[in-house]
DNA sequence: TTTAGCACTCATTTTGCCAGAGTGCTAAAT
DNA sequence: ATTTAGCACTCTGGCAAAATGAGTGCTAAA
């Protein structure tokens, strides 16, 4: 109710101001020092326009907002994650990246690049060392992508050993080795072939099971019934089952060279955290669904206990407007979100369109 | 001299004897409980048969030999890498592993592997679990590998951009694109499919290149000529470029729990050096060479000085007699030598047949 | 409404101290 | 000739008391 009765009594508006003022002020000492900040630094910083005891006040109030907090009686002050919520939310100005680190960033760009692995893996290391902390890159790609050729290559002589190799859409490949339950003829290979090509081009991963059944259906008793319950069983054995999903990680000693680590209890659990990439590929999998610009995510706001003293500041990339993974920093609360924002979002518009370049050759 | 005063002198053999158990003992002491280790609790150790001021003394002369070492002053002894050393290669015994170790191990047999990439992400976990230190697995595959097939494809309409598809003996798949220079004609990339395969059938990767030029200059001013020379671009652009080297990292923090790691500056440099994936690239690669059964560094032993207060036990895997790759584990010097040399010798071995198997379907 | 002053709190650092583990040496015992 | 007991000495690690100092909350004055 203090803040009420700021409200009634006071020209709110210039308070408001002056409490988002110092708050800020707090939150980026605090970012940068990573000690508790006291009213006498900050008065200091606003060039004593105003005392530490009038800043104590203040302090006061936002101690009971709920954005900044003790560690202890006699302690600076230290934002809260609801602080850095609402920093991110409503104080943080959008920030540019450097001309440094833009050149640094688009070495993604250098091609001579082969290998999506290897484009992803760089893209990791990058965003790691420009933004000083922990990197990840998530690839998602197959699950939501669209069929784009199919060839059935026959392995050896005995015939009945085939290489499945599949290209969609974002120019991904992928091989699959099936054993067939007996061996096939040259001309039902070709045949089997050039139908799945035929049938299946544009359509999205997710619908060719169902396209195939459909049509299976329709054909019931013609000579290509057999053909399509042979594509089927195929394409189950192969594109089906494949989940493709593999994280990228880098730069975990980055975060643990944050000073908020020099208690070792703390890097285990970091460590810990991240050799369990169950709970990460969760968080990240999320973006994968929303489509927006970038997300972060402030310590305890993720249900992961040991997340509390971490944030996470996520991007997904795409191919044209199909999304195909997530690129993300994590390291402690204290982070330089407008920086970080700016990074991961730039960074996940480059991979998007060096992977599509990629696709196309 | 006090050794060979003592050689004139004395019943060696029974005096070696002696110390070699003494040394042993202060060894397997000092591994087990991360503290040096002194003269009384050796005493305690042999029942008393002999009193902690012989020990102090037998001590000493295993201190001017090298094998152990005070910290400082009136610390207990502990061995040095000299000392690892000979216990390594005179005093070590074969160790083998228990039931529960060899059924974990065993697990990476479980098949519904289909990705080599799972494979082996699989057994650095276990290997990592098992030894409860880092466990490494390179893969150099292709490298040194057989050429068994390949296939053409064109990727669309337009004709010149091509997917190479190239099946090596150990079953590994590999894609590459490669756009022509212009565009191909259906007959004669079919010729083209045929007569790769089968002039290249069962050579080495790395006499392709040589074996495709002598068939050139055979050819020369025949039709086949311009055939060969395009056939020549497309490997060299594909297959011979690919450096097909991974390295699996897995269990750091296993590593870091060791009581070594309670000062944090330690933790840092370990973690710095395992991120830095070059330095342990090259003791990994070194055992592709030469064909032993078990490799072991320990510590000052190894070029890169970061790696001092580490010891890491390798073996390579084969496909047949076929190097592929190496397992390793590394952790601190203070390691069960006997225990992990069983453990990485076999999951070698299981390594090896299961990618063969794979290869073979 | 702001500021200065003061008493108080609590984390951190410093200091000193002590116990414990272990050594090396010497002299006695076997 | 070896082994052992005894003793003086060294160094670590832990603990507690004391000093330090940054920062607060509250009150009263500006």
């Amino acid at each position: 109710m203090g803040i009420t009765r700021i409200h009634i009594k006071r020209n709110s508006d210039t308070f408001e101001l002056r409490r988002c003022q110092i708050f800020t002020e707090i939150l980026n000492l605090y970012i940068q020092t990573a000690t508790p900040v006291g009213s006498r630094t900050i008065a200091r910083r606003l060039r004593n326009s105003l005392s530490p005891a009038t800043i104590r006040n203040i302090m006061a109030d936002l101690e009971e907002m709920g954005y900044i907090e003790h560690p202890y009686t006699s302690a600076g002050r230290v934002p809260t994650d609801q602080g850095y919520r609402y920093y991110v939310n409503v104080l943080m100005q959008e920030s540019h990246l450097t001309k440094d680190e833009e050149e640094t960033i688009r070495t993604v760009y250098e091609r001579h690049w082969t290998e999506l692995e290897e484009i992803i893996g760089r893209a990791s290391r990058l965003l790691s060392e420009v933004s000083n902390q922990a990197a990840l890159v998530l690839f998602s790609g197959v699950s939501r992508d669209i069929f784009k050729r199919i060839a059935l290559i026959l392995l050896d002589s005995s015939s009945n050993r085939l290489l499945v190799v599949f290209v969609s859409a974002s120019g991904l490949i992928r091989n699959y080795k099936v054993e067939l339950p007996e061996p096939i003829e040259d001309i039902q290979l070709e045949r089997l072939n050039r139908l799945l090509n035929q049938e299946l081009e544009g359509l999205p991963l997710s619908q060719i099971e169902y396209h195939l059944k459909r049509r299976m259906m329709m054909e019931q008793g013609s000579l290509y019934y057999n053909l399509f319950k042979q594509a089927l069983a195929m394409i189950k054995a192969t594109i089906l089952t494949s989940k493709e999903e593999r994280l990228w990680l880098e730069g975990t000693s980055r975060v643990l060279e944050q000073p908020e680590f020099r208690e070792v209890a703390r890097t285990r659990e970091l460590l810990h955290l991240l050799e369990e990439k169950e709970p990460l590929l969760e968080l990240l999998r999320q973006d994968l669904e929303q489509d927006q610009r970038c997300r972060i995510y402030i310590g305890s706001e993720m249900e992961n206990k040991a997340m509390k003293w971490y944030s996470l500041v996520t991007c997904s990339y795409k191919i044209g407007n199909r999304v195909i993974g997530t690129v993300g920093i994590l390291g402690p609360t204290r982070m330089e979100y407008s920086r970080l924002v700016a990074l991961v979002d730039r960074m996940a518009g480059l991979l998007g369109k060096v992977i599509s370049q990629m696709g196309e050759l």
